[in-house]
DNA sequence: TTAACTTGTTGACTTAAGTTAAGAAGTCAA
DNA sequence: TTGACTTCTTAACTTAAGTCAACAAGTTAA
């Protein structure tokens, strides 16, 4: 398990043996059922997860209506924004699947970076990769049309298709599910 | 002009007479000219910058088309998201004013996190409230429409729809000028 | 000072997403 | 096993954005 942290870390720094230690000095796991909830609105949030295994969907209710932030999967870190802060959520965090992750928080990372420098410097890098790739996605999302966006998603996350409703699919496209529905049905008579 | 680099950075934590000594040690300033192309699509970057007065806009070309990414204003910084890298740049940034900023770049950049390693603590906390936010614009965009997105643009950024021209900001808004056009028509008559 | 270009508006038409309602198929639990 | 619920699809209709074309006003440059 503590394997895949390391993986993941590796794409972005080389793995001192000091490093090592650090990640697993702190390696603290929890398992969630499907459909359990690991954040709710309103909510105060301590922790962050680091994806061992599952599936994990933010979102948030508005007009009634469930709106999907984000899918997070395998190998993918999610951080609630009021983490460590004095302010409630805005939003759910939801499992899609039975799902184990690593989990952080804090004030735990804070004594890291004071023992390990080399961490916080890794930290800095891996929110500028995610800031630049989010970027990116945004600026496709407001240039494309619907039908463009659930193209890009086949291409890109096809196996989301598989593991998200529906309707939880359209709202993260900004759609309403019987659009959805049409896309599809447009797509496969062309 | 230093000043207003610190008073941005007292944001997010406390300048010691150290961190303050590192910032105008580095300090590098340049002015632009309205309509000035700081990069092109297919350039290499090494350099990010800091607004002190001006705007800058972001764009790229789809289909014959520009399509603004994003708009920085006083105390904005705008990174490309190729610094440093060597991977050509997807983007252009152009002046839409006369424009003055403070330059930076990754090679005294990380020779400055050396010296001072408060000063890539902060850049990662930066990094991370930076995030935060974009990930809030880019949720309120998929669950809104074109007039909702609008009327949160004039309520948020209200100077800037003098700052740029209409097709400018449709594009924003990831809508034709046309019907920008109508919206505001449609908006004035109610 | 004209001619060319840019910017924003308007109109007519097309296209596709939103809305509302109904129903089919699958899932779950009493 | 049955009834309730969820998920997805379809249809009819409404609404608004996209497209194409024309034009007015302002700006720029020869």
């Amino acid at each position: 398990m503590k394997s895949k942290i390391l993986k993941y870390l590796s794409k972005y720094t080389e793995i001192t043996e000091q490093l090592e230690n650090a990640i697993n000095e702190s390696a603290y796991f929890k398992s969630y059922k499907k459909g359990d909830i690991l954040l709710k609105e309103g909510d105060f949030s301590n922790e962050c997860y680091f994806i061992l295994e599952g599936c994990i969907r933010s979102y948030f209710v508005k007009d009634g209506e469930e709106k999907t932030i984000e899918f997070y999967t395998e190998e993918e870190v999610v951080t609630p924004s009021n983490i460590g802060k004095s302010t409630p959520s805005q939003y759910f965090l939801e499992c899609l699947e039975d799902t184990v992750v690593n989990v952080g928080n804090p004030a735990l990372e804070n004594e890291m970076y004071q023992k390990y420098p080399q961490l916080e410097s890794l930290s800095r890098v891996i929110a500028e990769v995610i800031l630049t790739k989010q970027q990116e996605s945004y600026t496709a999302f407001k240039s494309s049309t619907p039908e463009e966006r659930y193209l890009q998603l086949l291409k890109t996350r096809p196996n989301l298709l598989q593991r998200a409703s529906q309707y939880q699919i359209a709202s993260y496209l900004g759609i309403r599910p019987e659009s959805l529905s049409r896309i599809r049905k447009r797509l496969i008579n062309k």
